[in-house]
DNA sequence: CTGAAAGCGCTTACAG
DNA sequence: CTGAAAGCGCTTACAG
């Protein structure tokens, strides 16, 4: 392996200008840029970035924790999501660093460990839960970190977070759907109640109220798990109502499944006889036929809003200023239209 | 942040000390070592890995190419594997770096910079295809590697790999239905003819011959694509057939969860009236009903495996030797069983 | 625009 | 068992 000494002596220069030529070649003559660039190409010079980082102090290596299974409905579109963020890092000149910890506080040393030891210079957060003891944490320590997804129920969101706006993703689906003709139309939300599941319902309930269509508390149903059979269940209730819904938004494609296959056993035809719509375009929903529409995350552009925040300008790294306002944004999702809600 | 001097002062002992209290401590008196190790507890020394991979040039990550989708069928166990992979690293004090590259040869560009400059020590590769280009050119520029999944239809396999017997398990599926009484049992395979799907088919049909059961060519129907729509036609085709299949061995998950919808369809009852098994135990196939009986691939013990052989003794680092055995692990899988092949 | 020198924080023969 | 010193390969003020 070649070093800088060794090209800066074949292109008999100094190794400082052979530095400069790779990091700053404004500063060099049109012709000695020329001559060491030569040199670089001709030893194949790679610069050690060992020796860069200990010099800078910077690894441009962002730590991002791989979630444990089983977590139900996230993990089907997490090898898109590590893709976008892997490809926004590289982006950035920046890679991502993956690691296990365990949830809660007790997670907490091993992100503290990783970055004291300089394994990395800062956390990309997601599977952010309810009171997420990670976010507030990290920021008490001064490591930088941004979220994919905000802490629910906190009266103040710690940190820099990027996040889809689940609402309007449902209230988009339900539009949708009352211009293909819908006019009762369910949701299916899961068990536990969570900022995610209430944020969705919400979208839900005001695009009804808006459209005047009905969206009283039996519409929406909680379904004991995300499961095709909890979908599918809960499916059959809605239908057996003694007013049945001729559409349903689900807050997950699996649930979304579950109504299909519902609809499949009674020999109703989704995308004709009903409307259905799922959440997350994961690969299931172009596996199935009809072919499920889906609530889109921008997987690409919130890889690249989380790296850019993560990279930009220190937002708080002094500790002072701690008034300023926290870089969040929120993305809006894309209803991608498939055979499961009708040709429109 | 403290360092080894600002330790060293600390404990009242050289630098050279501290390293070795942390890296070598059977070199210190017992004594000394109690006080050094007080010394770093109390000033919450943590090394810097920076410096420590600058002096003995080892990084120690491990570079791991995230897969673009769409490929089909491996993405649904990603998840489990990335798990794995990284608790098998962090086991032995190592992190799975992630990076993107484009497929096929022009990618080695990638593999190449990242080694090169010192950002990885050697690669964990999986996706692996027929005629894989990248074994042979990392082997060649002794770049340190280990294959999940064997580069089919070379004479040679270039360096180590780990891989997963999948005839076995596509025997033991055979072997698992016989047991509960299936006496005509299908095979549903991809369209494009791989060493992966060619050796899961040996499987099926060696065992079907063993135990006196049908194997002809018409049992085995090749899905025109990996899709639950493929998996249902297929499935069609064998229960039409002259002599109607009691049961199916299905290469995916995907096109097993097809077969249930089929027969879901037409008012037959997976587990009972047929035996449905697929392939990978992916999150899919718990969350149908009757669950699915799949064979899982022995994720945990993958990950251990492939960390193994890339961290213990180089096999071939010095170019010598060349004729020694690449270190070749094949793993058994594992029959998981479930409702959709009956109570056996 | 270019160069000589210090230093980032470790490890490792080599002495004592 | 312990210590003084060199060096891993860079970057960065500072002079010239």
């Amino acid at each position: 392996m070649a070093t800088l000494k060794q090209v800066a002596a074949h292109a008999e220069v100094s190794v400082q200008t052979v530095s400069n030529a790779l990091n700053a070649p404004h500063r060099l003559r049109p012709d000695t840029l020329q001559r060491v660039t030569r040199s670089i190409e001709l030893l194949n010079y790679r610069p050690n970035r060992n020796a860069r980082s200990l010099r800078t102090s910077a690894v441009e290596l962002i730590g991002y924790c791989v979630p444990s299974w089983p977590d139900g409905q996230a993990h089907l579109v997490m090898d898109q999501f590590l893709h976008a963020l892997c490809t926004a890092a590289e982006t950035s000149g920046r890679h991502i660093l993956l690691f296990t910890a365990p949830t809660g506080v007790d997670g907490m040393l091993v992100y503290d460990d990783l970055h004291a030891r300089r394994l990395v210079d800062g956390f990309v957060l997601s599977q952010t839960e309810t009171h997420d003891p990670r976010h507030g944490w990290l920021k008490e320590q001064q490591i930088p970190f941004v979220s994919f997804g905000r802490v629910w129920k906190e009266s103040t969101q710690p940190g820099p977070w990027v996040d889809v706006d689940g609402a309007a993703g449902c209230a988009a689906a339900v539009r949708h759907l009352y211009e293909t003709g819908r006019r009762r139309i369910g949701f299916l939300s899961w068990p536990k109640i969570s900022g995610l599941a209430e944020d969705r319902l919400s979208g839900w309930r005001t695009a009804c109220r808006e459209l005047g269509l009905p969206h009283d508390a039996k519409l929406a149903v909680r379904c004991p798990e995300d499961t095709i059979d909890a979908g599918a269940q809960a499916t059959a209730e809605l239908l057996d109502a003694d007013q049945p819904v001729d559409a349903i938004v689900a807050i997950s494609d699996i649930l979304a499944l579950g109504a299909l296959r519902e609809l499949n056993r009674r020999g109703l035809r989704a995308g004709i006889d009903l409307g259905i719509t799922g959440f997350d375009d994961s690969p299931l929903a172009s596996v199935v036929s009809p072919a499920l529409t889906s609530i889109r995350q921008p997987m690409d552009q919130i890889a690249t809003e989380l790296i850019d925040i993560l990279t930009g300008p220190a937002t708080d790294a002094t500790g002072n200023g701690d008034t300023r306002p926290s870089t969040e944004r929120l993305l809006e999702p894309e209803v991608v239209i498939r055979g499961s809600s009708g040709p429109g």
